[in-house]
DNA sequence: CTGTTAGCGCGTTCAG
DNA sequence: CTGAACGCGCTAACAG
């Protein structure tokens, strides 16, 4: 305490100052052969079974009193190595700076958390490739749930070993396999929504400017709005649909130009397979008119709040993350528990915004 | 083979069911017992040190080809346990969702991976509760490294222990604490630049919209505000300063609120402490006027692409999450090799983007 | 009520 | 070139 006084101004270091006299002892022996008593004890009492082998209040509090003082740091390897669990959940996904992914794994992490488990994370950038080593060196860590967004159709040999008795939900994209619980959104009835609605308030043509086709969920999107398009007397609407490969700001630049080259004019209503190929849209129009058109009837998958900074008629499709990582992780427990999953499939509902 | 076509119309079932045959063994020991050589052996040449022992290039491949079979698994908790090394990072943040944290994990991630290196993420919901038993579960679940975002002043026992040989390196605040590196973004000069700007091309006061003043990059960035204003000849500023406890799309939107009341009019000028602030301010200028009036001059810390759908002359200060993380995993790669950190507080500069 | 012991799978060391 | 033995810290089963 004399030193209380240490460092002025800079509140920290009297703690640091304080706390780095205290050694902290690593093992449960340790801590028994300190003060004298079985590492049987000690566990005993640190995991909260003390009552049930009806150890002396005395001897109790004697431990207690040691944790509390020089506290204690359950080493998990070792535990791991021997109960053959890490209490852990690996999470693959293709890009974790994406919105969407990060709103899933934030809820995720919740749920794990108050179960006691930890997330590992990694992203895959769309590469086969990474994403299988990302998923061997997740098992390797004996993870005992892998939650993942595959890039490609899932046939990791260690994932469909039998023997293996890792818990595995498939998110977001549906490659349509036999061997694991599948969570996404309804994205068939999602772009089905969204696109009557857009033939409806558009009166006229609807373009859509798609990348990433090859994706299943991008599929079903498709799938929606070719039957909107009929129901609108549009034909199957193949002349109404852009195609980009890579889902980015570049591609909806891209597609946006040749459309208004194609149209001689701006489109009157269109929308976007996400965000980013919205953005680029978006820019394009602005570069090419000197302003956004108000007037423009604008639909995009995906959701953002930004979306508001627009004067524009906006309906936009929002995914509900909540519940997804809801059910990725019911999927996830039953089969950590043994059992098989209850649903092979499960859909979430979307929600259609509408702005202005 | 005979089952080729088990279930048409679904390429990845027929993988499926070829795999399953195949059974992986899960140790060396196992190998080594199946083909009939020491564990030792098999050890050597699953570790590349084959030529280095002179392993007969028979008995190589024989191992070679047993593991390209059936394949191997390494035990990483057993690794753990042996080697007192994880070969993981944790990753703690006030909020995975937000982007900028979504970002700076994102890029870390990658240099984490190309070193053999694992993510583990926590967040904490800015709660000191959360934040110290996220800092506790990963350290007992002995990460090399812990990188995090403290939402208070960093005085946890175990980290402040001496013995603990877990690097730690702060992120984005820095509570001027003197025990572990920082890395954070230049908070008072990119509020310095920014502020500076916006009274040069506003020719008149600008309001700042300021939520979670408690926060220390939040205090640099008023600190520059408050010298522009000085420079502006605005005095100290203190009448053009907006506050809120909470940083959400509330706060903007409750600040704009009493500034137009305040003003009997939309402020010619205004900036916002965060993305969320300048949202809620900009919907409540939906919800006054009808509509963001495009001739407001408006400034941001944080950037986004989505701020190009705004007609209005906007100024926004982004931060470099890639050097942010390559300095993060500088600082942790120093400690991690034994050494102690070079630099206490790296600063990276951000960048002033303007649109319109 | 408390103490002892045997592995979990890997890396290391030393002896052939 | 290959094999054997030990121990990392923890849990579970059993022995007092």
């Amino acid at each position: 305490m004399v030193r209380a006084n240490f460092w002025p101004g800079h509140p920290a270091s009297y703690i640091v100052f304080l706390q780095n006299l205290i050694a902290m002892p690593k093992t449960v022996e340790e801590i028994a052969k300190k003060i004298g008593v079985s590492i049987t004890t000690v566990r005993l009492v640190i995991n909260g079974q003390a009552e049930k082998y009806r150890i002396s209040a005395k001897t109790q509090k004697v431990v207690e009193d040691y944790v509390a003082q020089h506290g204690y740091v359950l080493n998990h390897a070792a535990r791991s190595l021997k109960l053959k669990r890490s209490d852990a959940i690996g999470f693959v996904v293709p890009e974790l700076a994406n919105a969407f992914f990060a709103r899933l794994m934030s809820e995720l992490e919740i749920l794990c958390r108050n179960r006691g488990l930890v997330l590992l994370t990694a992203s895959t950038h769309e590469d086969p490739e990474q994403e299988n080593r990302a998923v061997e060196s997740l098992l390797s860590r004996g993870v005992d749930g892998l939650v993942f967004a595959p890039c490609q159709i899932p046939g990791h040999k260690q994932l469909l070993n039998k023997k293996s008795n890792t818990a595995v939900v498939l998110v977001d994209r549906d490659y349509n396999q036999l061997r694991f619980p599948t969570v996404l959104s309804d994205n068939y009835h999602s772009g089905l929504d969204l696109s009557r609605r857009m033939f409806t308030e558009a009166k006229g043509p609807v373009h859509f400017l798609c990348a990433h086709a090859d994706l299943p969920s991008i599929q079903d999107r498709l799938r929606g709005f070719s039957v909107a398009c009929q129901e609108a007397g549009q034909g199957a609407g193949t002349d109404l649909i852009h195609f980009a490969n890579e889902d980015n700001t570049a591609a909806g630049f891209q597609m946006m130009q040749s459309l208004i080259a194609h149209l001689c004019t701006v489109p009157a209503a269109f929308m976007c397979s996400s965000l980013l190929v919205l953005e680029g849209a978006l820019q394009q129009l602005k570069a090419s008119t000197g302003s956004i058109p108000a007037h423009i009837l604008i639909g995009t998958f995906d959701d953002h709040a930004m979306l508001d900074l627009l004067p524009n008629r906006v309906l936009s499709v929002k995914q509900d993350e909540a519940m997804l990582a809801s059910l990725v992780f019911e999927r996830l427990l039953e089969q950590m528990g043994g059992s098989e999953a209850t649903q092979m499939r499960n859909t979430v509902p979307c929600r259609l915004i509408c702005r202005n």
